[in-house]
RNA sequence: CGCGGGGUGGAGCAGUUGGCAGCUCGUCGGGCUCAUAACCCGAAGGUCGUAAGUUCGAGUCUUACCCCCGCAACCA
């Protein structure tokens, strides 16, 4: 069985997850399903980084030793991930002991290589918050946080000689077109980064305690970046004594990112990857973000939404599928009341769940449930129908090789609203009808065409029901439930027996599996979560 | 200063290698009754940010300029 490996990235648990967040593990977990459903043996890595001097200050604030702290944070974001039903195959802290160890072994290994160096790092400090900022951080030549005076501090750093790799990452970059997506994301690490460039990183610290210590110098603690992007291999065992999950799924077919941090991921990562030696990732995918009508997500504004509040009062799928179809890989989607339940109610009531409903009302009013069997002796209309339903699956999956999920979400509603169409142009309630003064041979031209138009449209719910599979799975099994189909069974070539349908029965009666919201309602009760 | 993204009918967006300007929502008109005041069809509405250039032909290429958003290095 061909391997999928695919990570998100580490979150930082200094507070709730907010949508973003989801998103961004959605985003994965939809891409780990979809190759589940091919048949892949995908595992799927996500955590959280734990280390750092903006924990040690909240557990601080907290009373409470830093890793009680992020005890507690991991606890809520594992549940946020159960509650969102996110598939994934191991959850890394960067607290955990193999992790730390790995970590210390990469730094010595760097550190033996002559790839990391000892300096130092020169920065703007603020004695009450106990941090260095950056002179572009400073708000005013004051600290950002405080707002107080800052002072011109120095201290003894471990540096990672970057520039020694520049040139090959240039050319690997430019060797793999597939490596970076979207492809403008290059460009911009170029431009902005590499061509004025490129600094060595600070990979050490004395200021704080909260991280992960280098063994052969202890007052230094191992820097964030390289204790976190370390995770996607360490993870695996990688320099453990069982390296047997690192050896059967590195290298990563695709790392999720969000495009704040696509610099570590597109320069720094890589870069240590070939320090190690190691194969890089075949694509490193970054995406955009959730904004706000305000711009960005602030409590302050009172724009901030959280996914559980989403999910528990319209259901998993539902947000899961606003979140998709709302937010392209490449540019920013935007998060508005309005939008989430008009997507609601248009696309998942209107065009889908009214689709289900009227197929199997007819089912059982015209052959008592009964889905009668592909009869061979397709018409004009029905051959163009077969024609497009092929069709709808080949640029969904054209447009998931490249992870626009976004995109291949509209190719399904674009078949779901096709298959609306199909409804009419088939008229099933004219077929259905006896007209007096028909022949016999009337009838049963008319009873042929009738039968063919049932079973086209169960075989085309079953077809929507297994592309919206990796990202809406409830609604999915809903959907082949009520048109009889045992949901245990299917994977994505269940696609190819689209003529294959036979033996199965409509429920009798089939609940709305979405129902229409009322806007204003709606809106005024979204508005009012994004209040507090 | 710079870099990246964007500026397309009322709103939100598609537009691969240049060839009659599309989609969703909204508006107006029509159809249908299987279904949730749903579903299907049609119409109105755009000098594609501005100016110049290349070309038989440019939203799509070149140059200059204007406006919006983001990034700007050790901050997760």
């Amino acid at each position: 069985m061909e391997k999928f490996y695919i990570t998100t990235p580490i979150y930082y648990p200094s507070g709730k997850f907010h949508i973003g967040t989801a998103y961004t593990e959605v985003l994965a977990d939809t891409i780990k399903k979809y190759k589940k459903l091919q048949g892949y043996d995908s595992f799927l890595l996500t955590g959280t980084d734990e280390h750092g001097q903006k924990i040690e200050n909240k557990a601080k604030e907290a009373n409470l030793e830093p890793k009680e702290y992020v005890d507690i944070q991991v606890k809520s974001a594992k549940a946020l991930w159960e509650t969102m039903k996110i598939d994934y195959d191991k959850y890394i802290r960067t607290t955990d002991e193999y992790h730390i160890k790995a970590c210390q072994k990469i730094f010595e290994k760097f550190l033996k290589q002559g790839d990391i160096y000892k300096g130092t790092y020169e920065g703007w400090y603020c004695e009450p918050c106990e941090s260095f900022f950056t002179e572009t951080q400073l708000v005013d030549g004051k600290c950002p946080d405080c707002g107080r005076e800052v002072k011109k501090m120095q201290e003894e750093a471990y540096f990672f000689n970057m520039k020694k790799y520049v040139d090959k990452l240039l050319k690997y970059y430019d060797e793999h077109p597939d490596f970076i997506k979207p492809a403008f994301r290059k460009n911009e690490m170029i431009n902005n980064f590499i061509k004025p460039g490129l600094e060595d990183l600070c990979v050490t610290r004395t200021s704080f305690d909260w991280g992960i210590k280098v063994t052969s110098d202890t007052k230094h603690v191992i820097y964030v970046w390289l204790d976190a992007l370390m995770n996607y291999i360490t993870a695996l065992g990688y320099t453990s004594e069982d390296e047997e999950l690192f050896k059967k799924y590195w290298p990563a077919d695709v790392q999720i990112v969000g495009k704040d941090i696509a610099r570590f991921h597109l320069i720094y990562w890589p870069i240590f990857l070939m320090a190690l030696d190691l194969p890089l990732p075949k694509t490193i995918l970054t995406h955009n973000w959730i904004t706000m009508k305000d711009g960005k997500m602030s409590k302050s504004k009172g724009n901030v939404i959280y996914p559980e509040q989403l999910i528990n009062k319209y259901g998993l799928d539902a947000t899961k599928y606003f979140l998709l179809r709302e937010v392209p890989i490449s540019t920013d989607g935007l998060f508005t009341p309005e939008g989430f339940i008009q997507r609601y109610n248009y696309d998942l009531c209107n065009d889908l769940s009214n689709l289900l409903n009227r197929t199997v009302s007819m089912v059982n009013k015209y052959f008592e449930g009964v889905v009668p069997s592909y009869n061979g002796t397709p018409n004009e209309v029905d051959l163009e129908f077969e024609k497009e339903a092929e069709n709808a699956i080949l640029e969904y999956e054209k447009y998931m090789k490249d992870y626009e999920i976004c995109n291949s979400i509209q190719e399904a509603w674009n078949f779901i609203a096709r298959t609306n169409k199909y409804i009419d142009e088939t008229a099933p309630w004219v077929l259905a009808k006896q007209v007096e003064g028909e022949s016999e041979e009337e009838i049963k031209i008319k009873q042929e065409k009738l039968k063919s138009a049932m079973y086209h449209l169960i075989a085309s719910l079953k077809e929507i029901a297994i592309l919206i599979r990796p990202f809406m799975e409830e609604t999915s099994t809903n959907i082949l439930n009520q048109i009889g189909i045992d949901s245990s069974s299917i994977t994505w070539n269940s696609l190819k027996e689209y003529k294959n349908i036979e033996n199965i029965k409509v429920i009798e009666k089939g609940e709305p599996i979405f129902m229409r919201l009322n806007l204003e309602e709606e809106v005024e009760y979204i508005k009012n979560l994004m209040k507090n």
